[in-house]
This record gives C-alpha cells, structure tokens and sequence, in this order.
DNA sequence: CACTTGACCTGTCCGC
DNA sequence: TGCGGACAGGTCAAGT
C-alpha cells in the first residue's frame, strides 16, 4: 500500500503542483483523520502558501510559509489527490454530486474522502481514506522532526548515507529476528512495507523467516543492493496500485507489473520456474520462491 | 527483549 | 441472492 516508492511519486507531484499555491478554504468531515483544532486550522492552514512538499518515510510533509507543516501517514488506503481547477468544474457539470468512476479516483469527493483542501485558483487537494487509519495534522515545521514517530524513524535508503556497514550494523542489532518483521521495522530502515520486502528478499534469495544471525555476509550485502533497486525502480515505475493507490493526479502505478514474488503465488519464478507460494511471516501474508529462498534452520 | 495478537476501519471475495 | 467471516496490511499498544 503506500510505501516509500508510492509516497515519493505522491510527493513529486504535490511538489510539481501545490508549490506557490495558498490555502483558501479546508474541511473536513472526520476529528480522527485531521484533529487539529479549527482554530489552528485558521490561523497556520487557511491563507498559507506551500513552501515545500517533502517526504521521510511513508510519511510526506507540506512545508507552509505559517511556520507550520501539514504532515500525512496515508497508512493502507489513503490518497492525496490534486484537481486544477478545470477538472473541478468540468468533473462537477458532468457529474454534479455523483461518485466518480474508475479513470476519475479523486476528480469528485467520495464517500473516502475526510479533508478537502481548496486552493487559491479553486484547484482542490482531496485527502481520501477508506479505511480512516490515514491522518493528516498542522505541527510547526520545527517540531515535526521531534515527534515520536520522526525520532525513532531509521535512515533513508535511497540516500547515501545508506551504505552497507550502516545498514548491516542496524539489522544486526536485531539479530535474532527473523529477516521480514526486521525489514518491516520503521525503526530500523525507513519506508519498507510488505511489498518490497518480499520483492527485496526474494532479490538476495532470503527466506523471510531466516534469522538476521544466520545471514551470510554475501547475503546480507545482496539483500542491502536489493533493497536499493527494488525501491528505486517502483519509483521510476510510478509505484505499485495493488488496491487503491493512486498519485497526485490520481493516476495508478505500473510496478506491480514487474513484481518478482508479491502477488504472484501460483506463478513460476522467474529464476527457476518453481512456483511461487503465499504464506505468513511477522503476521504478513507473504511471498516467496521456495526453491530460491531457502530456510535455513 | 522478541514476538504475537488485537485494535483501528471498510470493501471485497469466498463458501454455504 | 444474501450473509457471515476471512482477508487486505501500517502502526501502536498490550499481552505472552
């Protein structure tokens, strides 16, 4: 659901698009999913110009020229979706209140939709979110980085600072673990999710239940190298809409098409022809070559 | 400390 | 056709 590669493609586009623009009006239908008060809402949100739009994690942050930051966990289902203001109009004579269709996500609010942001030139951002485990709150830009979740939150891995000594010394803090809930861990590597983790183990040929301590080196190296493409090419492919994900224009991504393992049990590998089999590790459903990705006792 | 389970939610799919 | 239940998986909190 959205991950790292899914939440970068969301915020290259809000970047290309909500930079320069301010805030007109917001509302929202739900405490849960926005809970700031509405008077911070008018003072820090309405009138404000977007600064920047950037991205730690899974979660993105909207830097506004307030002092304050719109920050958003889309978790499983959540959307940040921009309009312009043509789209708006025409999607609203044509469809007046109705739900939009499957090539319209996010042209029309729906009943996921829990903030609706309006813009100065009347293009709207939607925040949608079906399963409401998404949130979106106002924080001064300073204090973002002090939240618990930013503190304990591991290093990037698309940034060089990611090398193999840093990546192996923080899973091997978690040695006797087992592989897949260490890659799942926010705390140890940022922005992996049940995607690319099993795209990135069945890379370096681990099985997910492997302990961390029962990794060779050779392995561990693999697995570092394969976290990196995996990630950076879901990226170049726009990110994976396996249920619900779209970007910024509302528009899927194609990496699902060129996943190795997730989704694909009862498919052959593409190494060895073995099928592909589905089972659960760190209380995830999970995909693996059995063949490849041996277990290790 | 490691690990599992449940909670948070709603839509979809499967079997009866 | 309807209905109950399993399932989807990001994160946190509580339990083992």
């Amino acid at each position: 659901m959205p991950e790292l590669p899914e939440v970068e493609t969301v915020r290259t586009g809000l970047q290309r698009l909500l930079v320069g623009r301010t805030v007109k009006e917001a509302r929202h239908d739900n405490q849960k999913s926005f809970p700031n008060s509405v008077e911070d809402i008018n003072a820090f949100l309405i009138g404000a110009r977007v600064m920047a739009v950037r991205r730690r994690g899974k979660v993105l942050i909207i830097d506004l020229n307030t002092g304050y930051s719109l920050v958003t966990h889309l978790k499983m289902t959540g959307q940040l979706v921009f309009v312009d203001s043509k789209e708006a109009s025409s999607a609203k004579k044509r469809f007046g209140a109705g739900h939009p269709n499957e090539s319209l996500v996010g042209l029309l609010p729906d009943r996921s939709t829990r903030v609706t942001i309006t813009l100065n030139d009347a293009a709207i951002l939607y925040f949608n979110d079906q399963r409401k485990f998404g949130w979106m709150r106002l924080l001064p830009t300073v204090a973002v980085p002090e939240i618990d979740f930013f503190k304990k939150l591991g290093p990037e891995p698309l940034q060089s600072e990611f090398t193999f000594r840093v990546f192996d010394e923080r899973i091997m803090r978690r040695k006797k673990s087992r592989i897949k809930a260490v890659l799942l861990d926010q705390t140890v590597i940022a922005g992996i999710g049940n995607i690319y983790a099993d795209e990135s183990l069945w890379g370096a040929k681990i099985h997910p239940e492997t302990r961390v301590d029962q990794i060779s080196q050779v392995k561990r190296r693999a697995l570092h190298q394969s976290i990196v493409s995996v990630l950076q090419l879901s990226i170049d492919k726009g990110g994976s809409t396996d249920r619900n994900y779209v970007n910024a224009e509302g528009k899927k991504g194609s990496y699902i098409q060129f996943a190795k393992v997730f989704r694909k049990e009862g498919t052959p590998c593409q190494r060895c022809g073995t099928t592909i089999l589905k089972m659960r590790s760190a209380g995830r459903g999970t995909h693996i070559c059995p063949k490849c990705q041996r277990v290790v006792k």
